[in-house]
RNA sequence: GGUGCCAUAGCUCAGUUGGUAGAGCACAGGACUGAAAAUCCUGGUGUCGCUGGUUCAAUUCCAGCUGGCACCA
């Protein structure tokens, strides 16, 4: 194998944009971005997307390359990573993949079982119908249509729920008939690393965006794009909070203090998901050096 | 200066008719194959202000002290 895909995770406000410029400068190659948020055109301040000079100094894909009016998941994402993979490993041995969200790290790396384009309009409907007879009617639907996903899916989140039964009511078919969890091959190597620091350190760093984004105009751009708040790339940290403010809900200092918040619950979750693959050795920010020993070591 | 009230987890507070205490948030850990910055689960981290007294036993009752708040001077 001569081609490599290395992936740099980490929690947000880790270092993780600045380290793949780096590397990728080193290397003398492009980044794709795995990051389900900054993929979308409309936002820009709340997602934290590479500042202009950034992005003129490594070539970067997926970034603000789909619109937020437009559905998109993690096997999209695959699809096309691997397409572009394709084009980009012509010209380069190798690759970076910088991003902290880690399903679509997962579904690139290891790939996503296939399943049917969901119609929107089920989905609306069995969204209703949670929202009229709850978790236990839902739940009782899917003891019907799936039940080998009714034993194994988590019962108390409504999400892999309603997921289930859209697949199973579209097709005919129950959704755990169509999971294989079969790691797909890939004709590329992978090599992985994450980003921490002390935990205080990131906290202050998470502070510290979150108020430069508010000096960047982020009340504005979330007002620009009250049309799409229904979007699912609007349901995210930053935008939320700064809705619930415009709503008149909260004080715009409680909205702040709300996105501090979050964005520290949110690093904490993607801390895990990296943790639980032992794939990942742990790097600080500035140990460049050793991240470029660990990567040649792993080439070999 | 006097009187009254308050002092319990990082914060806001509840509670124990005396048997060393529990909520929310914060914080920490985890799950997660198509909404993933989403969604969901788990965990109480404590000199109960300090010093004495009463009691088999005090965070709880009593006294004093310290700090805070309110009112009266």
């Amino acid at each position: 194998m001569n081609k490599f895909l290395i992936v740099i995770g980490g929690p947000t406000a880790s270092g993780k944009t600045g380290v793949g410029i780096a590397l990728a400068e080193k290397y003398g190659t492009e980044i794709i971005s795995a990051d389900s948020r900054q993929i979308y055109k409309e936002t820009t301040i709340g997602t934290a997307v590479p500042s202009a000079s950034e992005l003129k100094k490594v070539r970067h894909h997926f970034i603000q390359t789909h619109s937020l009016k437009d559905y998109y998941n993690a096997s999209r994402y695959e699809t096309d990573v691997l397409e572009k993979l394709n084009i980009l490993f012509q010209q380069y041995d190798i690759v970076f993949m910088v991003g902290g969200s880690g399903l679509y790290i997962s579904a690139v790396c290891s790939g996503i079982d296939d399943l049917p384009v969901i119609d929107q309009t089920l989905r609306a409907k069995l969204t209703e119908k949670f929202r009229e007879y709850g978790i236990e009617g839902i739940k009782a639907q899917l003891k019907l249509v799936d039940p080998d996903s009714y034993d194994k899916i988590d019962l108390n989140n409504h999400f892999r729920i309603l997921k289930a039964l859209e697949v199973s009511i579209q097709t005919g078919r129950p959704y755990s008939s169509f999971l294989t969890y079969q790691t797909r091959k890939r004709d590329f190597g992978i090599i992985r690393l994450a980003l921490d620091m002390n935990r205080t350190e990131l906290y202050n760093r998470i502070n510290q965006r979150v108020d430069l984004m508010i000096g960047a105009g982020l009340v504005d751009e979330v007002k620009s794009l009250e049309k799409y708040r229904d979007k699912n790339a609007l349901k995210s940290v930053g935008y939320r909070e700064i809705f619930s403010y415009l709503d008149n809900r909260v004080s715009l200092d409680e909205a702040i203090d709300l996105i501090k918040r979050n964005t520290r619950k949110y690093a904490r979750k993607q801390l895990t998901w990296f943790r639980k693959d032992n794939l990942y050795p742990w790097f600080q920010p500035d140990e460049t050096d050793r991240m470029v020993t660990y990567i040649d070591a792993q080439m070999k």
